[in-house]
DNA sequence: TAGGCCATCTGGTCCT
DNA sequence: AGGACCAGATGGCCTA
């Protein structure tokens, strides 16, 4: 099978997603009000102040008329602010460890060549999708082919029916998403040294298809 | 040195 | 009130 005409995915990376920072060079966040160099920030600087938020306006009121909480002197009320942020950090540093375990493990169960090489998580992440995408087609194509090669029978054709594809359409092996390009970073990774393509790591069949080309 | 990737911090928002 | 989730900012590390 003629994996695909342009030997790749024919996609493009674009890595829209990681735009580098623009200006906010603020030394530090400050209580300057004046012209905010981002909305985070510009609202940050607010929360600073009040321990609130800008447009938490009304919230504030509430919590204010509330006023039952006891007084407290600037410096608890600094403290209690410092151990919440602590807990708050210590809490997000464990969901993204978790985060990462689990594309750890998502990466454990994508073949890569060779077997260390590492994907980065957005490299994890489509390759994952297009890989599933892939075994999705084989096992549409493999059930196909067991019940014969006439026009595919209905229970035949329930299994794979469901992204429009065309049964026969195993000349182009990619997902559509895939397709539109955008989502692969397979130009980039042409240029990673350390991954490399394996012969065949879906045994499909010898150069059936290519590891670069389900990123 | 520039650019990519990543970890961490941080404030905002929503939910329980 | 506190936790989960999210996105922006920032700095460090690595590679071409």
């Amino acid at each position: 099978m003629a994996p695909h005409p342009s030997g790749v995915l024919a996609v493009r990376v674009t890595h829209e997603s990681e735009q580098p920072f623009q200006g906010a060079s603020d030394d530090e966040v400050t209580c300057v009000a004046s012209a905010p160099p981002s909305p985070a920030r510009a609202q940050g600087t607010c929360a600073e102040e009040e321990g609130g938020g800008c447009r938490g306006a009304s919230r504030k009121l509430r919590t204010r008329r509330g006023g039952r909480s006891r007084p407290k002197s600037e410096l608890a009320l600094s403290k209690q602010r410092r151990s919440r942020r602590k807990k708050a950090n210590d809490r997000e540093r464990n969901r993204m460890h978790n985060l990462n375990s689990a594309l750890d493990a998502l990466r454990g169960v994508l073949p890569t060549f060779p077997d260390d090489a590492k994907l980065t998580k957005i490299e994890t992440l489509r390759f994952a999708h297009n890989y599933i995408w892939a075994l999705t087609q084989a096992l549409r194509i493999a059930d196909h082919s067991l019940c014969g090669l006439e026009p595919p029978a209905p229970p035949c054709e329930e299994l794979g029916s469901q992204d429009g594809g065309s049964p026969g359409d195993w000349g182009s092996l990619y997902s559509p998403v895939s397709q539109a390009g955008s989502l692969s970073p397979a130009a980039s990774l042409e240029e990673r040294p350390g991954l490399q393509t394996p012969a065949s790591p879906t045994g499909l069949g010898p150069g059936a298809l290519a590891f670069s080309d389900f990123l």
